[in-house]
DNA sequence: GCAGTTCCGGACATCGATATCCATAATACG
DNA sequence: CGTATTATGGATATCGATGTCCGGAACTGC
């Protein structure tokens, strides 16, 4: 077990000549100096070594193998942080999102960290909480970290005085170095990773209005936030097409989650009895929609459907009659870091990449949308 | 709004007597000495300065706002890198945990942020997918980042060779100065932030029996798994207080998540008819078992009732007459990085922080547990 | 007004790693 | 065998920030 130890490099031997401190109850990590001193090298040649700097062809090749066991030996790491000092960025990624427990955003992370892994790279998460103020302190933050690249999978709104106050927080960053990827739909003129979801609204609403339903209430999620604008657009056009309106009055601006969903049913009240369908837009809004009719003693799809927006996939499993529309989540991460850190291959270029959606109606998959 | 964006720090001025390159389209981050030629003191004083060194009474309050003032409109940030160089280690946490999109895990990493952002830390996650090899592997990655701490959430088990690998690792890493903790039961001697699993299920076991049932079959899970045994062990307790017993075939042991809630649903088959409770030993399965359940014609709790573990707030709203255990995995989050790093206080000298749960018998919470 | 204390702020060293420069050794080739 | 070429590895400088040391100014008290 000894040697086993050793091979993985995770037992630190003092180095030769020098008298250990008693136990090993705090050493200091290993350093380059430490290695080369172990080689009988000097500390540049040592880094050379590591970075393949040297072909190790004919006789250096003792040299070679002498600073790589001595790494080993003394189970070296490189610091990340005296690397990003002398190349002034740092293999890391900032990642803003609203909310990690939103089932969405956690699968954005998934996807991102995914992506990281394969290239090496540690993100590091916060959350805005959806507060304004403190998305701009925690760019803020981002700049002392000297990040490769941040992504914003945060809401982005119509409110020009705060999307003005990150901008001007992301240009800093930019300039420093950053690449910039925005997730969602926004009208910064940053890459992005989005699906069109006025379409995919625009589909569902009319497969609902298809099979008859001709009484819509909409759960919109809050007025400023750009998904749900679009969202709600292209709901609202998708019912167009078959001659329906959707009075002002039966559209909720409440927040994006299950609380929203709650509180639009509540407001209803008794107009509920004249509704053929609660179209929330957010799964997480549908959910709280749900709860709250039963509380009332209504059940879905029974007495009246509840329609949805993103596909949380544990959902399908308890709702088997519940309608929504796949986003993929995912991918949307897998793709936003690749953006961020990948040479740009010609999808890359473009600066945009545009994912499909699925259309799900009571459970089964219609088909995959623009 | 000049003034405004000036005022925020975020708009870089060039240094006097320096003409700026083209456009700023890629200009470096603003360093300390940039600051201090400006506010015309030497680096070390401006670093004194902005670290509150000089208290600037007297005729020096001049030079601390002149230093302060350049700092602002230069738009600097401290360099993070360069910090950690020279500090050691960086004002980072690294988080190992199993799955993102788990829903626990996501819980657990939004509590643990929430107190590092009161703190100014930086959160890096790394997801293990359940795969020891990788968990390993991400520990080595953490060496080098030379984080304050590193919180451990992925699932302990009884394998010997991998946990004494994952030790091994964490042993350099504490050595190396940073603060080990771990989410959850493990056999571990690290700090530790757990629930009562054992008798949480017993209880659970408990009110289920008291409740007329009698057939019981348990999806408990990885075997390996420490949680999934402590929970097993305590809910067979419980229902042996009731004088009932599970037959070894009833028992399984698939995946954590809905997957093995499926499988094991689609192995037992015809036997289903016989029993009266499918005891999952997480949510997760629960919902996987409802799902595969419904694809057999049988509705739960009507037919036959699914209890679950962890208490996912979501699952209340769509299925309101589930029995589950809430964990309180936000707090387990909090703790975890108040243990990392604060100060020890008499309770985090204990090295142990124990939650209580709370019994949700058919979406009614029954009371607290130890 | 002088001695003694305090405080201040500049010069220098340091953290750990890597880019640059250069002298040297090894090789190749005529 | 001698010269031209190449590869090599050490010394030195550098990244950005902070700790140490020390001379000198200001201030205190008598």
């Amino acid at each position: 077990m000894d040697i086993d130890v050793r091979n993985c490099g995770a037992e630190p031997v003092p180095p030769e000549g020098e008298t250990q401190v008693v136990g090993n109850s705090t050493s200091k990590p290993v350093t380059l100096a430490d290695v080369a001193r172990l080689a009988d090298v000097s500390v540049p040649t040592a880094s050379r070594v590591l970075n393949g700097g040297v072909r190790g062809k004919g006789g250096n090749r003792e040299l070679r193998e002498r600073v790589e066991d001595a790494a080993r030996v003394l189970g070296y790491s490189v610091s990340a942080a005296a690397q990003a000092t002398k190349e002034g960025r740092a293999r890391t990624i900032g990642l803003l999102v609203s909310d990690v427990e939103d089932f969405g955003a956690a699968t954005i992370i998934a996807g991102i960290l995914d992506a990281a892994e394969d290239r090496g790279l540690s993100v590091a998460v916060r959350a805005t909480h959806d507060d304004a103020e403190r998305e701009v302190e925690l760019l803020t933050q981002f700049r002392g970290e000297r990040h490769r690249a941040i992504i914003l999978a945060t809401s982005r709104t119509t409110n020009l005085e705060r999307e003005l106050a990150v901008k001007t927080q992301l240009e800093v960053l930019q300039r420093h170095g950053a690449n910039i990827v925005l997730i969602g739909d926004s009208d910064h003129d940053y890459s992005r990773v989005t699906v069109n979801n006025h379409d995919a609204a625009a589909a569902l609403a009319d497969e609902l209005a298809a099979a008859g339903n001709r009484r819509f209430a909409i759960l919109a999620g809050p007025e400023e936030q750009i998904t749900s604008r679009d969202r709600v657009a292209g709901f609202l056009a998708g019912l167009a097409r078959h001659g329906i309106e959707v009075p002002e009055e039966l559209i909720f601006h409440h927040g994006f989650d299950r609380d929203g969903g709650h509180l639009a049913v509540d407001i209803l009240g008794d107009r509920l009895r004249d509704l053929d369908v609660i179209a929330a837009m957010s799964d997480g809004m549908a959910v709280g929609a749900i709860a709250a009719l039963r509380r009332r003693g209504l059940e879905t799809p029974r007495d009246i459907e509840v329609t949805g927006f993103d596909h949380v996939p544990m959902l399908g499993d308890v709702l088997p009659e519940f309608s929504t529309v796949g986003v993929p989540l995912h991918e949307f991460g897998e793709s936003a870091l690749k953006m961020a850190v990948d040479e740009p291959t010609p999808e890359i270029a473009k600066r945009r990449v545009a994912h499909k959606t699925s259309l799900i109606v009571r459970g089964v998959m219609i088909g995959v949308a623009a």
